[in-house]
Parts: C-alpha cells; structure tokens; sequence
DNA sequence: TGTACATCAGTGAACGCGCGTTCACTGATGTAC
DNA sequence: TGTACATCAGTGAACGCGCGTTCACTGATGTAC
C-alpha cells in the first residue's frame, strides 16, 4: 500500500467500491458516476469497465456486499431485540450499502449473487423471529412476526437516514430504535 | 384543454408535475430530467424554469404536493388502524410523491412551503395516535406510539414499493399492512 | 369602446460540461516447459 | 534457471449524447385611463 504503484493497480476493485461508498454518502446514489470513481481511485476512467462492466454491475456488487454485511450482523446478533438494533445500526452505519440495497432501479436485483446475498440476509432475519418466546400474543404466525418486525425495524432506519424523525428522538440510533421495537414485542 | 394551444400553455405547471410523477413511476426520481418534461409537456426546453427555477424547484413542489396528499389522507381516514392503511395505500397509489418526499437530496427540504405542508402531515399523524384506546399497555407514550406506527407503515410501504417482500404477502397492500399494524396495536 | 403599456409565459439558438462507451494499445504477471 | 507465451489490468484518445443554463426575443394577456 505504500510507496507508488506500476501499471497495475493491485486493488482496483476494491479501492473503486471503497469509493463508492464515499461518494453515496457524500451525494447519494444519483450522483455517482464511473469516471469520478476512477479519478478518485488514481487510474484512467476506461479502467472501472474491467472489473464491474457498468455502473449497473458495479452497484449489483456493492449490494451484495451489503447483503452480506447485513446477514452477518444480524447472525450475530442474540436474540430478536438485539438483531433488529443490529439491523438499523447496520443501515445507520452503512448507509450507502442500506440506500442501494433496496433501490431496485439502481442494480441488477435478479443478478446470482445478490440473489444468494439477499437470501441469506433473509434467512438470518427469520432465524432472529424465530427465536422469539412462546409466550407472545402472535406466536403462531412467525410469518407474520418477521413482517412486522422487518417493517417497523426498517421503517425506523429508513427514516433516521432521510432525517424525517423529530429532534426529539435523539441522536442514539441504537436506544431509540430499541424503546420503537420493543413497543413490538414488549414481553421480555 | 382540447383544440391547439396558443403561444400560451394554460397549465404548464400542472401539467410538468404530472408529467414528472409518470417519469419517476416508470423510471425512478434519477432519470428525471427538465429536458424531458418540456418535450412531453409539448413546450421548448427553457419553459420549466419560468415554473420552477430549476429541477430542485420542481421537486420541492412535487414534495410539498405529496405531504398534502398525504395529510389529507390521514385526516380521512378514522381510527389509527385505518390511518395505517391510508398511510401505505398513499405509498403504493402515488409512489412518485412518497419517493420524492423522504429524498432529502432531491429537493429543498427546508423551503417554507414543504416544511409547512410537512407539518400538516405530521399534526394528521399524530393526531390519528390520539385517538387510540387508553386500555393500551403503552398508552402513557404517545409519542414513542406516533413513532412506533410511523416506523411500521413506512417500512412496509418502503419494502412493497422497492418489492422486497415475498410474494407469499400477497398483492393487496391494504390488507398486508393493515394485518401487520393489527400487530403493533392489537387490541380493537 | 379604444388605445397604450406593463407584465408574463414561452421560444429557439447557443454554450460548455461530464458522462458512458469503444478501441487499439501496452505494461505486468503468471505459467508451461 | 531461463525463455516463450498467454492472460489480464490499465491506458489514452476519440465519439456522440443529453443535460442545465443563459439570453435576447416575441406572442399573449390584463389593466389603466
């Protein structure tokens, strides 16, 4: 990483993603353009075609990072209250990965690897629900309890990042998203 | 608004507003372009900007347009389950408004005329929270209440419009969500 | 009823810009033998 | 250890395009008197 690079760049794809999620947090996603990505990264702006073909592939991968980022702090997460704080400090804390991954418009959603990325994601949502105590009002529709929670926990992060909520929410992603979904699912 | 029109369009202003929101519903907010509008509005290309300035202009407008919508909406609907599902049905029936005003790149979030028109959405929703029944566990909080159910429809919502859910949800947004609201408030 | 004038909405030509894409190329790297 | 060759990553020049913005203009409308 130090000293000057030859011909080959070494990382480019990494370093364009990178710069990617620079530039999204800074503008947003419309304001992202290859030939900016490649003028940040150092390298000549015919050179990003190499690794993403497009721009369209170039947010496909990003998405499936992001997917992928999500599964694994939802997985770590214990138990439902837990993942869904995980899941909106995920958005806050990535939030070009959050603001693409669900920008349907802006990749290709159909692409095998961020088909497998979101499934997974998927999977490791379902297993947080599941884990949920028997004593619960609902708890025979696990289904159901994995909309609701993914719609209350997602509409929470959506908002925080649009910077639609009040001043009076505060400005603790994490405690204020917790007192929202244990509105949800008050037992434990 | 049949016959040939004169050197005068009448009604360019509603009609670039109009013309915008199947733009955006065909191809999302990025692909707008005040070049566009004029060609479909029938009107050379420099008209726009006597209406709106510039294509923030025509989004603030769009914006301001939506959150009126929206608060009349709410104000219609009855009790605060309803307004759950007016909330999401105003998502899904004009889904170029709802994309537009919680893009705060988009447009000028803090012209006078948005931010009014934003306040009178927000005064419907929680006026509809209110209106709850006090036998409710967390009724001493209404407005960790408001926040709750905002959390929950605008995340529904968001998640149908970018079709994140699963097609087991079936394709009748009012019902999906109002049975994921019966969820956060399940009492009446 | 008529005329003069101010105001406003829309025109069309011109500008410069950044973009994506294409293409023949060249430098670097790795592998076979 | 050395050489030949294939493959890959990055170059740089060129292209055409649509965009926003500016500007002097012109046609239409409304109002004062």
């Amino acid at each position: 990483m130090t000293g000057t690079r030859g011909y080959h760049h070494g990382d480019l794809r990494r370093t364009l993603l990178a710069a990617a999620v620079q530039v999204i947090e800074e503008s947003g996603p419309a304001a992202l353009s290859l030939r900016d990505l490649a003028r940040r990264a150092g390298v000549s702006h015919a050179a990003p075609a190499h690794h993403f073909g497009d721009k369209a592939g170039l947010l496909t991968a990003l998405a499936t990072e992001g997917f992928d980022l999500l599964a694994k702090a939802l997985r770590d997460a214990g138990d439902l209250l837990d993942g869904g704080v995980a899941y909106v400090d995920f958005a806050v804390s990535h939030r070009a990965h959050f603001e693409v991954m669900f920008r349907p418009d802006l990749y290709r959603t159909d692409a095998e690897e961020v088909v497998a990325a979101r499934e997974r994601a998927g999977d490791a949502l379902r297993a947080g629900v599941a884990g949920l105590p028997e004593a619960r009002p609902t708890a025979e529709d696990p289904q159901g309890d994995a909309l609701a929670a993914w719609s209350i926990v997602h509409g929470f992060a959506t908002l925080w990042l649009a910077g639609a909520l009040p001043e009076r929410v505060g400005n603790d992603p994490r405690a204020a998203a917790r007192a929202v979904i244990h509105r949800l699912f008050p037992e434990p």
